[in-house]
DNA sequence: TTTCTTTGTGAACACCTGTTGACTTTCGGC
DNA sequence: GCCGAAAGTCAACAGGTGTTCACAAAGAAA
């Protein structure tokens, strides 16, 4: 066991994110991650993890803001891509899912240590869905129906939307693999939820 | 330090409870508490926990059971309120934040281990969610608007209703003490987006 | 008062934890 | 081929972890 080391140099830093992403995966919380155990899985002595990384929190910090770089790039693809414009609610829903199951391990990473126990991560989480919220907000003024609509109440309904969202990316990530139906079920309903969302939309006044 | 042992009893036993919730609420995850500590928090030799659970994963079974409870309460009491029809989103919403404020510990477990990293904390969490949701759904058919919904359609609005109140459960938590005005913000915003998702109800067909 | 159950104690177990410092290997650039 | 930085190793540290077992106090029941 453990193979010889071969000096793989920037390629371990990786190999221990990565490691700790599949930890994360299989259940166990980043707080509860030992250093030991997961040098171990990466065929390196406990020591040499301060090679790469200051502390374990400047690990978990690094993968938040891998993380974070994975919602985005989403996004940028997203705005990218020009709108069919029937059936755009459902299509998107379904490319949103296949990118989550996609990118399994950022969004369960993201997902589960937004509550997690390290307050840092915690709050470079909150802060990076928080500007996710903006954006979506921003792109959604430019809509038909929500060119007059005060910023103020856009962010209202982006937050609807990725609260939405967020709730059913925790299924798919769940049912992944062992229960792909569900996944189909989670797509309809959420594209149900979405959709009375929007309906109301027309008959909106603030205040 | 550490008072004389005064035979407390059964009262050992609901300290330890509440010891380890107000561990959750300072920011650690259970999983990541230590059962040696939590003893010594509540002046017992760490062996003396044995007593009272079985495991550690015990314990948190039983801290689920009661968070939930207290949400089940918090349900049954609300039924029994009369509506004062005008009003009734505002007063519902400001009712739950007030409750969410008064049982700040079981909410906040809740919240953390609900995608904390011990499964079997996980999974109770979420089926009692699931059933809160059900409840709530078969509640929401009794409404004037309401009646001739599939209860598909009501578990699917009922859904939408829970995350987004889940959602702002969390603002709740995080600024209750230190930002009472961030409450009353979170408050108006809250009620916005129940607002919009009910006007969206008189226009729904199902399909 | 004696007996029995509950609750708490203390010593000891084998093991895992993060972090230190000084040492060795590896490898690209000169 | 030599040098210096980068990456990995080894031994050791002080302390924390869950769990075992036999024992002691305390209070209720008899």
């Amino acid at each position: 066991m453990a193979r010889r080391k071969a000096s793989r140099g920037e390629g371990t830093r990786t190999a221990l994110m990565e490691a700790a992403l599949k930890q994360v995966a299989r259940g166990r919380s980043f707080e509860a991650m030992s250093l030991r155990k997961l040098a171990q899985s990466v065929d390196i002595v406990p020591t040499a993890f301060y090679r790469h990384f200051e502390s374990m929190e400047a690990l978990g910090l690094a993968l938040v803001d891998e993380c974070l770089r994975t919602l985005r790039r989403m996004m940028r693809e997203a705005r990218e891509r020009e709108l069919p414009d029937s059936q755009i609610l459902r299509d998107s829903v379904e490319t949103y899912f296949r990118y989550v199951q996609a990118n399994r391990l950022h969004f369960t990473f993201i997902m589960r240590e937004r509550y997690g126990g390290v307050a840092a991560l915690r709050h470079a989480i909150r802060a990076g869905i928080a500007l996710f919220v903006s954006e979506l907000a921003t792109d959604l003024g430019r809509f038909p129906g929500l060119t007059r609509w005060t910023s103020e109440d856009l962010r209202m309904i982006a937050g609807l939307i990725v609260s939405t969202v967020t709730e059913a990316t925790e299924s798919v990530l769940e049912a992944d693999g062992h229960h792909p139906e569900q996944v189909d079920l989670e797509l309809a309903l959420t594209e149900k939820k979405l959709r009375l969302v929007l309906l109301a939309v027309p008959h909106w006044r603030s205040g």
